[in-house]
DNA sequence: ATCGAGGTTGCACTTAAGTGTAAGGTCAAG
DNA sequence: CTTGACCTTACACTTAAGTGCAACCTCGAT
């Protein structure tokens, strides 16, 4: 049997927030294995190699909603090979799409400041400017 | 004298919900002009131009609060040149980081679906599974 | 005069992923 | 037996950019 872990041994081996622990808990995403006689919260190094796939997974843009059903394993409801791929393809779409408008984003704030270096100093920024004159 | 707009016929021209016109004003950006006698709220065509220039800005990641700076002309607060030159760098680094950080995750998500596509179906996604396996 | 469309206010709610706080219980050391 | 560190719960608050609702007012047409 593996050592039951306190939350504060948890959260320091996962680099997470004791808060942030009990909100996981609060969302049904992470559940102690365990409570002490004194009613604290106790882990099982299941929850460290949960909490790092969690980190891992958000670190590439899933929610925890995803990853709450990345790791749903109601009656019925066992992940299939397809669901996975579908929602790794769907983050992907997402993942392109972004670059995609930023890449424009990116255009137009170059071109932005290419202008502003243009202008003379006392005439600067009209677009702003011009804005702000009622 | 250009013609007063109320705040639907505002609304339609600048392709912006009522209620976010509202809200525009409680946070200090958008002020109409006036009110009518029945206490609607009159816009001029300024207000247009403001509200593209708003959208615009949006568009390419700038926060209504830094909207709010750059059309800001209190007291003394005169804005200047570099004023805006900061913003538009600050947010060009920003993008730069974002689009360096989705590539990542872009080739992460690419290589994890490369892996899903070399499993057998029966035995997929072993990264997943073997975390649901307590 | 009244009807419906459109306007007003103030307030609460939304999403996502947490953070902060108060009031109290537990545990090990001295 | 008290002290201090650690834990518990329940609840409110955070950010950003809005949306929704109830109750009431105004305007133009019939």
């Amino acid at each position: 049997m593996s050592k039951r872990l306190t939350i504060s041994e948890l959260a320091k081996a996962a680099g997470i927030p004791i808060s942030t622990l009990r909100y996981y808990e609060r969302i049904g995403l992470v559940e102690p294995e365990d409570r002490s006689f004194g009613n604290y919260r106790l882990y099982s190094d299941h929850s460290l190699k949960k909490l790092k796939f969690i980190r891992a997974a958000q670190a590439i843009g899933f929610t925890l909603e995803d990853v709450k059903s990345l790791l749903a394993d109601g009656e019925g409801k066992a992940l299939t090979c397809g669901n996975v791929q579908d929602l790794i393809e769907a983050r992907l779409t997402d993942v392109e799409e972004r670059l995609k408008d930023l890449r424009h984003v990116r255009k137009v704030l170059k071109s932005a400041l290419e202008q502003c270096h243009q202008q003379k100093k006392s005439d600067c920024c009209h677009v702003v400017t011009e804005l702000k004159a009622k």
